[in-house]
Formats: structure tokens, sequence, C-alpha cells
DNA sequence: GGCTCGATTGCAAACGATTGCAACCTCGGG
DNA sequence: CCCGAGGTTGCAATCGTTTGCAATCGAGCC
């Protein structure tokens, strides 16, 4: 119960107070101050410039010793090519654009940094765009095209048919990761959301449910869509009809609150709620509780969909169906790898399969 | 409970799939294929490319008829300068880094848009890089500085010296956000952390609370120490010292759950208990009424800090201390301007106000 | 020993802008 | 009528790479 805490942060407060005491390091006023070009280095070792530039490419032919030579000396005075002027000359920039919005639900940040991870480790940098609720991806997207992303990854809303034309043109792949743009014919990364629904629905049935309603999430999103048909197709199949509520603006958890009242108030014997996402479900689930006073899941069952962090606090031990990011993460580096070898690849729409993950708010048998 | 719900999806695919279908656009294979330079536009006017240059920069000399008629030409034909060439020239790229961790907190994603948003909109452009939670920022470094980002933002753990001084060699400015290195005499923007303990304090203390606990977050955070010195020392004021539990590893819901259990243990008539931030708190909280049955404000309040969005949620109602995003976000471009009219400008650290919000985890009145 | 061939290497022209400097034009004043 | 000033404009160098082409070199073969 004591402080105990500094001897790491001393240490380093130590050194960085140097940076500024110590000798002046190099002109601040310029970004490029004291970087080293590929000049300095040929110069030191008599080669021509062409010579370091060929070392630092794989199949360029250097005698293996002189690149051994250069990249030594390379390393010695800290020099990398400069990707601007390299961009310049080969038109390749390794640049990823990623477009994110306004979040209400945690899978984006989640996804974002799984993504922006597995992205940089495969040696591309990504620039982030936020596009804030009320504009769309169209007024931000003139920003991102300057820099010729080799592709856009947009996470929210739809691009208009002007910016999908300027991406396009300006040779910037677009793929959507988490939603797709129906019979659109472009690159798609997403759970598999309506074989989600069905297992969510599959389970359900089987744990004696047979009055049961779907929240949807915002209107034109694919995955509350797809969620849905899923859900609805599977209990369709088991002769069961189930109730739709489609008033929700987003993915809120206000949505799920006012939603679960309204559904309620139309079918009081309801006995299962499916949402579009965690943040919907735990919505519903304080509005059930709270406002309606019902047990969950005694009364009745909510499961989300996401998997959440907070999905597995006790507080919410939310029975969910776990969206596979770190997968989709993963396949959308290997998409992008596949585009790089065959830059006419064919768009794919990828599905992912996620996992019904069990916890404390749906009943367990019986009716 | 329909439907409804296709009449701009389809629109939009229908514009998307004719990106595809239609003229072939342009050659895929290369990212400027199809980008026009100062060349084409210059030649069509009859003027040189030098006048298209500075027919894009406010304070050069061209005649105003002319800029008028190249920038017109150039808004026709969708010509604006290219960033990677003006970079080379000029050496100033329009760039930030920022740096983000794994992340427990919806704070951070938060302030990540929040700033991003800022940041864009006062057109520069923001790469994010993740640091995964076993690596320092040092091992991602590189490869920001690479693209000599006018500064480097640090919403992450210390660097290493060798990398402050990587960056300043390279001219680009360090600004911890949320976070600063102890006496490094470094640019930061934080809460004012210190006061806001305090003023939680204050109102515990006016509230009738007398046995009082912190718990701490991840050791070395100063968040979290100049949280914990803020409210200490003002019960201190009060004749009053708290109890400490610095066993939290890092600031997670887990850590929280944990923390009350110990400090009840501990102290059995405790009846406050400050955290480090919501998601500690909410931890807490859960752990109280979970695993000791205790009724939270009933025998006990629980005070966080952040105010995130779940703290409002009715299922934790939680009374905290605001933290100034977007505020912050605001201070930080205005850094960063500052900067940049004044590349010498001396390291400040901002410390901004944030404010308390009541809601219903606190005991109103008397003991 | 001369010639060819292959492996290395350097030269110089891009890439697409910015910018100091000089040339030009126009206009007014002496 | 001539000259200088001030306002516009173009020339050409430059930023730091990449890369086609030519030059060089040593060696192997006849």
């Amino acid at each position: 119960m004591t402080g105990g805490i500094d001897g790491e942060t001393l240490r380093v407060h130590g050194w960085l107070s140097m940076t500024h005491s110590g000798k002046p390091s190099s002109d601040r006023s310029k970004p490029f101050a004291g970087t080293v070009s590929a000049r300095e280095v040929a110069e030191g070792l008599g080669v021509s410039i062409s010579t370091v530039s060929r070392a630092f490419q794989p199949g360029s032919g250097v005698a293996p010793a002189t690149r051994a030579r250069v990249l030594a000396r390379a390393r010695a005075l800290g020099y990398q090519p400069n990707p601007y002027a390299r961009t310049l000359i080969t038109q390749r920039t390794r640049i990823v654009s990623v477009f994110i919005s306004d979040i209400f639900n945690p899978f984006f940040p989640e996804a974002l940094t799984t993504l922006t991870e597995a992205l940089q480790r495969h040696g591309l940098s990504v620039m982030l765009f936020h596009v804030p609720l009320g504009l769309t991806p169209d007024e931000v997207l003139p920003q991102a095209l300057l820099y010729k992303p080799e592709c856009v990854i947009v996470m929210t809303a739809t691009l208009s048919f002007q910016n999908a034309m300027a991406a396009a043109e300006a040779g910037s792949h677009l793929i959507f990761f988490n939603r797709y743009v129906p019979q659109s014919n472009t690159f798609s990364i997403t759970c598999d959301n309506e074989r989600g629904g069905r297992e969510v629905a599959d389970f359900l049935l089987h744990t004696g449910h047979s009055n049961m309603a779907y929240v949807a999430g915002t209107p034109d999103a694919t995955t509350s869509i797809d969620r849905g048909r899923g859900f609805v197709a599977r209990c369709a199949e088991a002769g069961i009809t189930v109730a739709q509520d489609n008033m929700a603006r987003v993915f809120s958890y206000e949505d799920g609150y006012a939603a679960a009242q309204r559904l309620l108030a139309a079918i009081p014997d309801l006995d299962g709620i499916f949402c579009a996402n965690d943040i919907v479900a735990i919505g519903a689930i304080d509005g059930l509780r709270h406002e309606l006073g019902l047990d969950v899941p005694g009364d009745i069952s909510v499961v989300g969909f996401d998997d959440v962090s907070m999905a597995a606090w006790p507080s919410h031990a939310l029975t969910t169906y776990r969206h596979p990011v770190r997968r989709m993460a993963a396949a959308t580096v290997e998409l992008i790898k596949e585009i790089e070898t065959d830059p006419g690849l064919a768009p794919v729409a990828r599905r992912i399969a996620g996992e019904l993950v069990l916890r404390g708010t749906h009943r367990s048998r019986g009716a």
C-alpha cells in the first residue's frame, strides 16, 4: 500500500532530459535535418548512389560483397531509403488508408488495432481517417486519396459512386472490412454473419425458446441485415416466425434499451431476443431489467453478437457469438498480398466463421 | 417489423457495380495511374509549371486572374499537388504519427478518433502505429520515423532514450498525450489529473465519507499516480489518511474486481473507493456486488475517472470525473500550430481541467 | 593471345513538385 | 522619349531515389 513505483520512470526521465539539455542534436526546424542520404553512404565507400540503391533491393545485380559493405555502412549511419523519393519514382506507396467512424461499438477499436498491427507487421503503414457522424466518407476520401494508398479499407458506411470511381481512378483498391456492398463486386472481409445468426437461432431453438425477436442495428448495415436473415431463416425452418424490431438508428445501447420495451409491450410472452450486436444486447438487457423489472435469463434470454471485452464481465455475462477479429485481420493482410502479386485480381468476398460463446444470459433448458 | 431497408443500399450497389462493369477506368497496377500532374494543367493554359505551383501557394506572386484560371482548370482536371514530390523539396511532411497500445480502456479509442478528426481538419494526416502489449514503442518507432512525421504523438508507454534521441534527430517533435514523462521537459497534453483527484476527494469528504481508499492503475502511469496524489493530498488536508491499493498491473476490469476484495478484506468498514479509471471502477463495483454481496452505493461509494460512454449506462450509472477529451484534442492541434510557427518552442506541459459527473454510485449525504 | 560472355558498376534521365533568380512587360515620372 | 520600379512569369536547379543502358573488368575458351 505504498508508492514503490519509480525505478523505471526515473531512469527514463533522466534519459529524456539529456535529450534536451545535452548537445543541440540538430536543427529542429526541418523534418529532414540530420537525415543521411544515399549519397553519404556511397561517398564513404567509393561506390555510386546506384549501387547503394541496388543493395537495398533483393533481386538486383550487386556483388554480394558490395552489398554487405553497403548495408553495414548504412546501418552504421542509420540510413534508410527515403520513402518519398522512392514513391515518386516507383509509383508505389506502401500505405493503406483505413476509414473508421464514430464508435459506439468497442468492436471497432479492437478490430482497428488488430488490423493495424497485422498491416504494419507486413511493412505497410496505415493512415487513419475518421468520418465524423454527420459526414460521409466521401468528404474525407479526397484527402486520403492524395497519398495514393495501395488500398483503402472501409470499416464504415457506404461510399458514393463518384468516390468509388475516384478510388479506382487513383489505383487504390477498395476493401470493405466487416461490411460489404451487396452485389457490388468489391473486395470484402466479413464475419459469416448469416451463419452466425443461424447458429444462435439453432441454439435458442434447442434450448426450448419458441417466441423470439430480432433487434436490428443500423438499418442499412449488412451486418445487421445478414445476422437477422440467418436467424429468421433458421427459425422459419423450425416453423417459428420471429418478430423484428427495426427502429434502431445505430447500433447503440440506447437503441437496445428502447427496443426491449417496444418488443415486450407488443409481445408480453417473448422468451428470447437476439440482438444485432453486444452493445445493443446489453442495452436491451438493461431495459428489460431496469424498466420492466424482468429477470434475464429467468424470464427471457438475450443473446448478442461480437463478444466485445465487456461481454465477459460478470455484470453482463453475455451469451454471444464471437466475431473472429484476429482471423479477419489476417485474412485482410492475406488479401492484400494477393492483390500485390496480381493487381487484376477479381473482387472476392471472404466470410469467416465465428463461434458461439455461452455465458449467463440464456436459459439453459425447457420452458 | 419488416425489412424496408434497401432504398439507399440498392442505389449505391448500382453505382459501385458500374465501377467495375463499366469502362476499364484505368490501369489498376500502378497507384499513380490516371493521376494528373502540374504539367498537364499548365499545358492546357499556356503557362509554366511554376505558375501552377505558385497558384497553390497563398503568399506567392501570381496575378489574381492567372491564379483563378489555374485553380479552375485544376479543379476541372482533379489536380492536387503531389504530396510526395512536395515533401521531397519542401522537407515538410504534413504527417503526424500516433502511437497507441492495447486498449482495455475505451477512453483511448474515444481520444484517438477525436484527435484524428481534429488533426485531419487541420490538414494533417495521421499515421497510426500500434504497439502490441509485449513490445515497447521503440520497436515500432523506426518505421514511423521513416516518414519524418512533423510530430509523434504518444498515447502509450514510455520511449527509450535512443529513440527519443532518434525522434529529435529526425526533427520530429514528441508530444505525449494523456501522459508525460516526469521532469523530462517534453511536450505533453493531459487532463489535470491531480486536480481531478482533489475534486473527487473534496466531493466524497463533503458527502460524509471518512474511510477511503484509492485503487491505482498501471504502476508507473502518470495518470494513475497524479490522480492518486491529488486524492490523497486533499484527504490529508482534512486529516484523513487513505488506503492505497497498488497491486494492479494494468487499468483493467479484472484489476478493479480483485482490488475491491483485497481492500475490503483488509478494511471491512471502508465507505468510499476512488479508482484510477472507469474500467477499474466498474470492476471494483462488480467485485463488491458479486463477490462480497455489498450494496453500492448503500454500503460503499465508488467513483471512477474518465466518463467513458458506458459509465452512463443504467447498469453502471457511474459517478466519475469527466476526461476533457475534446478540449485535449483541440489543445493538441493548437500546440502543433504553435510549433509550426516557432519550431524552437520550449517544451510545455498543458493540463486541462475536467469536471465531476454525479450519477448513482455515491452515497448522497451523512453516514 | 584475342575474343566473347557474364557479372558488376556507373551515368544520366526520370518522378513531380518548389523556388531563387533573371527576364519581361507596363506604366508613370522626369 | 527614356529610364526605373513594381508586378508577373519562366528557367533551371534541386530534393533523394530508381533503373535502362552503356562501360568496364576479369575470366574462360578456342
